[in-house]
DNA sequence: TTTCCTTTGAAGTCG
DNA sequence: CGACTTCAAAGGAAA
C-alpha cells in the first residue's frame, strides 16, 4: 500500500481533509496547492488501493476519480442539521476521526469474496463480534418496519447535545457502538455474511418485542435495535432474524428487490458462483434463471417500477395468468425490470452510517443526514474511505458479473422514458430564476441568490457569443453567482472576474486546467464556511475569504459555495473557462436545487463569518440577528 | 401519490 | 476529451 504510506501526511489529514469541508482549513495558498494534491493523491490513491489488486479498470478509475470535492454547505437550513452539524464538531476535530469507529471494519473485507465464499478469520471475528449484540437484545430482531420505526430515536438513544462529540461512538442505551442499520445492509455485510442458507425469504420474522411507534402504530424496539440488520446474523438465529440484507426482505415502501422473471440480458457466468458471498449479490444471485436465486429472492438490484405492487399478490397472479399473459407479462417485467446500479463508495459509507447519524442527532431528514455524512465522508480517514472505495469496488465488479450486459445506460433510459428526474433538472432549469425571489436578502436566508432576470447575469453581460466568460452556472442556466456577488446584499465587491475574492486558494491551481481542475475540490471546501467547528487554534486566519481583504468574505464565499457546491472549480469563474468545471459534477444543478430551497446555512455562515476572526460554527448555524 | 432534497461517486451523454 | 447529467440510498417534506 504504498499509497498509504506516501500519504499519510495527508491521512494524518484526514483533518484536513475534514477541516476543508468544514471550511475551517484556512492553510495558506501555497499550502493548498499541495494540499489540494495530496488530496488528489489521496483520493485516486485510495482508489488505486482497492483496485490495485484488482485489474484492469482500476487505472482509469483512479483517474476519474475526482479530487475531494467540496461540501456546499450551502446551508444546512434545516435547524436540525444545523444542530447535528454543531454538535458533530466537537468530536470531528478535538480527536481522532472516528475514535471509536463504529462498526469494525474487517481489513480484509476482500476475504469474503474469496472463493467458495467462506469468510476469512477476520471476517469471523468480525462475525463473532456482531453476534453478541444478538443476544443484547432477545427481541433482537425486528420487522423491517419496526427498524425503520425504531430510527426515531427515543430520548434514551440520544446522547445529548454532544452526541456529535464522538462521532465514532455511540453512547446508545444499550452501549452497543454499533448502530442499528435501518436500511437493513450493511455494506459490509452483504460481503462478509451473506449466506443464503440462513435465509429465508420474504418471512421477515416479526419478532422482537418491540413498543409501538406512536405514529405509526407498529411495533417497535425501545431502542435503536442494538443489531443492526445488516450485520451478520449468527448461525442459530439466522433463520428467526432478518435477512441482513435488505434487499432480500420485502420492505414496506421500499423498493424491494422484486422477483422478476426476466431482466437479465444474459445468463449469469457460472462465475459468478465464486463470489456469490460478495457483497449484495449473493450466490443465489446467479439464478438458475434469471435474477431468482435458488431461494427465489431477486437480486436486490432488480427492482421493478412497482414495487410496492408487487408483493406475493403479484407473483400469485403472474402464476395464475395463462401463458399467453405470462408471455407478455414477462416481456413487460423485462421492460420494467429495474436493475440498480452498484453502490459507490459513498453509498455504501451512507448505509452504514446513516443509523448512526440518525441516532445521533435525531435527525430524520435524509437531506440533513445526507449533508451531515457527506461532511464525515471527508473527514474519514484514508484507510476508512479505502475501505468503502474497495467495497464499492467490489460492489461493482460483482455487478458487472451478475450483469454483465447491464449499464447504467439502461437506468437512464428507463427514467427518460418513464419521467423522473429529467423532469427535476428541467423544472430547477426553468425556475431556477424564480428561486430568487425566496430569499429577498441573501445573508440571511440562504439562497444567496438575487434576481436573476436581472440584467447583469453572465448572460445578458457578456451574451451568447461569450459564453466562455460566463460563470459555471449561468453556462448551465443556472443561477449566476457572478452576479450574486455583484448584485447581493452580502455582496463583496466584485472581483473583476469575479474570481479572486472568491477562490482564493484555488485559484493557482484553477487557472491552471488539468489536474489542478479536479483538485480544485477541496478548496471549495475549505471554503465551506459552515464547518461545525474550527480547527482549533491554529490557522486563525488562514481562511481565505477570511483573509481575503477587503470585502467580507461573505460573497466569496458565497460564490464559491454556490460555485462550487458540488462544483468546486466552478466557483472560480475565471477559470470556468479553463475546465475547472470538469472537476464538479452536478456543479449548477444540485447547486441551484439546494439553494433553491431556504436552507439557511450558506448565507449564515458566511455572513457570519467575519472578515475578522474565524467564528465557531455554532455561531455559524443560529440565524442572524 | 409523486417528487424533491441532499450527499459523493460512477458512468452515461453530448458537443 | 471535457463538461455536464443521471442514478444509486434514504425518508421526511413538499407539491
Amino acid at each position: 500500500m504504498p499509497q498509504l504510506n506516501g500519504g499519510d501526511d495527508l491521512g494524518a489529514n484526514d483533518e484536513m481533509i475534514s477541516f476543508k469541508d468544514e471550511g475551517e482549513q484556512e492553510e495558506k495558498i501555497s499550502e493548498n496547492s499541495s494540499a489540494e494534491r495530496d488530496l488528489a493523491d489521496v483520493k485516486s490513491s485510495l482508489v488505486n488501493e482497492s483496485e490495485t489488486n484488482q485489474n484492469s479498470s482500476s487505472d482509469s478509475e483512479a483517474e476519474r476519480r475526482p479530487p475531494p470535492r467540496s461540501e456546499t454547505f450551502r446551508d444546512k437550513t434545516r435547524e436540525s442539521l444545523e444542530e447535528a452539524a454543531k454538535r458533530q464538531d466537537g468530536g470531528l476535530f478535538k480527536s481522532p476521526p472516528y475514535p471509536g469507529y463504529p462498526f469494525i471494519m474487517i481489513p480484509d473485507l476482500t476475504s469474503p469474496y474469496l472463493p467458495n465464499g467462506s469468510l476469512s478469520p477476520t471476517a469471523r471475528t468480525y462475525l463473532q463480534m456482531k453476534w453478541p449484540l444478538l443476544d443484547v437484545q432477545p427481541g433482537g430482531l425486528q420487522s423491517r418496519q419496526a427498524l425503520k420505526d425504531a430510527r426515531s430515536p427515543s430520548p434514551a438513544h440520544i446522547v445529548g447535545p454532544f452526541c456529535w462529540e464522538f462521532p465514532g461512538q455511540f453512547h446508545l442505551s444499550n452501549k452497543v457502538p454499533v448502530v442499528q442499520h435501518p436500511h437493513h445492509v450493511h455494506p459490509l455485510t452483504p460481503l462478509i455474511t451473506y449466506s443464503n442458507e440462513h435465509f429465508t425469504p420474504g418471512n421477515p420474522p416479526p419478532h422482537l418485542q418491540t413498543d409501538v411507534d406512536p405514529k405509526t402504530g407498529i411495533p417497535r424496539p425501545p431502542h435503536p435495535p442494538d443489531i443492526s440488520p445488516y450485520y451478520p446474523l449468527s448461525p442459530g438465529t439466522v433463520g428467526q432474524i432478518p435477512h441482513p440484507l435488505g434487499w432480500l426482505v420485502p420492505q414496506q415502501g421500499q423498493p424491494v428487490y422484486p422477483i422478476t422473471t426476466g431482466g437479465f440480458r444474459h445468463p449469469y457466468p457460472t462465475a459468478l458462483t465464486v463470489n456469490a458471498s460478495m457483497s449484495r449479490f449473493p450466490p443465489h444471485m446467479v439464478p438458475p434463471h434469471h435474477s431468482l436465486h435458488t431461494t427465489g429472492i431477486p437480486h436486490p438490484a432488480i427492482v421493478t417500477p412497482n414495487v410496492k405492487q408487487e408483493s406475493s399478490h403479484s407473483d400469485i397472479s403472474s402464476l395464475n395468468s395463462s401463458k399467453q399473459t405470462d408471455a407478455k407479462k414477462e416481456e413487460e417485467k423485462k421492460k420494467q425490470v429495474h436493475i440498480k446500479k452498484p453502490l459507490n463508495a459513498f453509498m455504501l459509507y451512507m448505509k452504514e452510517m446513516r443509523a448512526k447519524v440518525v441516532a445521533e442527532c435525531t435527525l430524520k431528514e435524509s437531506a440533513a443526514i445526507n449533508q451531515i455524512l457527506g461532511r464525515r465522508w471527508h473527514a474519514l480517514s484514508r484507510e476508512e474511505q479505502a475501505k468503502y472505495y474497495e467495497l464499492a469496488r467490489k460492489e461493482r465488479q460483482l455487478h458487472m458479473q451478475l450483469y454483465p450486459g447491464w449499464s447504467a445506460r439502461d437506468n437512464y433510459a428507463a427514467n427518460q422514458q418513464g419521467k423522473r428526474k429529467k423532469r427535476k433538472r428541467e423544472k430547477q432549469q426553468a425556475e431556477s430564476n424564480e428561486h430568487r425571489e425566496y430569499f429577498p436578502n441573501p445573508c440571511l436566508s440562504l439562497p444567496p441568490i438575487t434576481d436573476l432576470s436581472a440584467p447583469k447575469k453572465c448572460r445578458a453581460r457578456f451574451g451568447l457569443d461569450q459564453q466562455n466568460n460566463w460563470c459555471g452556472p449561468c453556462r448551465r442556466k443556472k443561477k449566476c453567482i457572478r452576479y450574486i456577488q455583484g448584485e447581493g446584499s452580502c455582496a463583496s465587491p466584485p472581483s473583476t472576474d469575479g474570481s479572486l475574492l472568491d477562490s482564493p486558494p484555488l485559484s493557482p491551481s484553477s487557472a491552471v486546467p488539468s489536474p489542478s481542475s479536479k483538485e480544485s475540490k477541496p478548496q471549495t471546501e475549505q471554503m465551506q464556511p459552515l464547518s461545525l467547528t474550527m480547527k482549533p487554534a491554529h490557522q486563525p486566519l488562514h481562511h481565505p475569504h477570511l483573509l481575503a481583504g477587503p470585502p467580507p468574505p461573505s460573497l466569496a464565499q458565497l460564490e464559491n459555495s454556490a460555485a462550487a457546491g458540488k462544483t468546486p472549480g466552478a466557483s472560480h469563474n475565471g477559470a470556468l473557462e479553463h475546465g475547472d468545471v470538469s472537476s464538479s459534477r452536478q456543479p449548477g444543478s444540485s447547486v441551484a436545487s439546494s439553494l433553491a430551497r431556504p436552507s439557511a446555512s450558506l448565507c449564515h455562515s458566511h455572513s457570519l463569518i467575519p472578515s475578522t476572526a474565524p467564528q465557531p460554527l455554532s455561531l455559524v448555524t443560529k440565524s442572524i440577528e
